[in-house]
DNA sequence: AGAAAATCGTACCCTATAGTACGGTTATGG
DNA sequence: CCATAACCGTACTATAGGGTACGATTTTCT
């Protein structure tokens, strides 16, 4: 039986896979930047080296390897993004940090490209929107409202429901995340200013109250 | 009759001027609702009536049409977003209403139609983001801006750069938006309670100085 | 009425592209 | 060493869709 075995693979099976994802990756390359129809299975095919036969013997459609290819590009985004809240002593800082990578993130142009393909696919099929959204921005908002929460307990932010001052605090990173959408590409000056400016606001609106202990 | 007729034109000019608005309508219908690719020049003829050659002699090509298509459907969008703003004796009704409105427009169908075309238009086009840009979100927001700066004059909020203050104001509705683009429907209670959120967060932002005048 | 413009219907061309078929070839495993 | 699974190259099918051609017909202008 050998359930158990996490690699004791055969070259046949290590092939499959390595062939597999490297399809993954050049149809993924060429999603990204030109859509699902702004590909064609034959370019895949072209790329990939081999014949048309061996691409359909890995998806059986085009569909099935759109999906195969969002489902990986989503998760790879959402890991990174997970990580860009590094805690550390000073609130301010943190925060800083954190817009500054949001903003470079949300605005990169792989960014853009996904969130493009995605709105697309919404059309398609809506549920993939409300999968994508609970997986991404959702979740990073959560653990961004988790690190409010402490702010709060510390005094250093009035207290208020942490999930909205966490979807206020990314809202306001969205304004520019449309600007680059919609063609702005920013400087590294333009992403300082816009995370000083952002970071500011939120601490104005979430300072402590006079009042409070 | 002659209904000071401010354009003698004769039965032939209206009526090409009508056939032309007719097509116009039909292909704005289905370009948003479809996207460019999703919509065959054929089927826009079939729901037209007429022959292939008659469409083919307003609009020599299917980008043509479509380009024709995309500056009615902004212009019309533009105009009705730019009248959301209906200044009042109080400041926070007003920004009340005017954020209802808005979040109400960026998150109705046909805004979220009208946004996946236009992203999807960039990549031909990259030119074409930055005109919508300018012309739509832009244009409000230093209409927003100037009331704001009012606002200021009168004390009503701190010293600050109006148009960054607007742009703030509006990315605050943005986080909503790209919810709706990816499948939310919002409830009028929602847009209820997102819009006194977003703009007790303003003004708590925005609240004049203690030190001030 | 008669010329001119627009329209119609329909058949057609051309290209792109998803997907298939198939016979020959290479690598893998036992 | 041989059976087999994967692979290659290439040619092919089928369909969709943008765009054209053209003769017949209707509408409008003068």
């Amino acid at each position: 039986m050998e359930i158990v075995t996490p690699k004791c693979l055969g070259k046949r099976e290590a092939r499959k896979q390595d062939r597999r994802a490297a399809i993954l990756a050049i149809a993924k390359r060429h999603f990204m930047e030109q859509g699902y129809v702004g590909v064609s299975m034959s370019a895949i095919a072209a790329e990939l080296g081999g014949s048309k036969g061996t691409l359909w013997s890995y998806f059986a459609s085009k569909e099935e390897l759109f999906d195969a290819c969002v489902d990986e590009v989503t998760r790879e985004y959402r890991e990174q993004v997970m990580q860009l809240l590094v805690p550390s002593d000073n609130l301010q800082a943190t925060l800083c940090a954190f817009i500054r990578s949001l903003l470079r993130k949300v605005t990169s142009r792989e960014a853009i490209q996904l969130h493009r393909v995605i709105h697309a696919e919404v059309e398609r099929s809506p549920e993939m929107g409300e999968i994508f959204f609970r997986r991404g921005p959702q979740r990073t908002r959560e653990l961004l409202a988790a690190h409010l929460q402490d702010a709060m307990h510390k005094g250093q932010l009035r207290a208020a429901d942490p999930l909205k001052a966490a979807f206020a605090l990314t809202s306001l990173c969205m304004g520019s995340q449309q600007r680059a959408m919609l063609g702005h590409q920013f400087s590294d000056a333009e992403i300082e200013d816009e995370t000083d400016y952002i970071v500011d606001l939120f601490l104005r609106a979430f300072a402590p109250e006079p009042g409070a202990a």
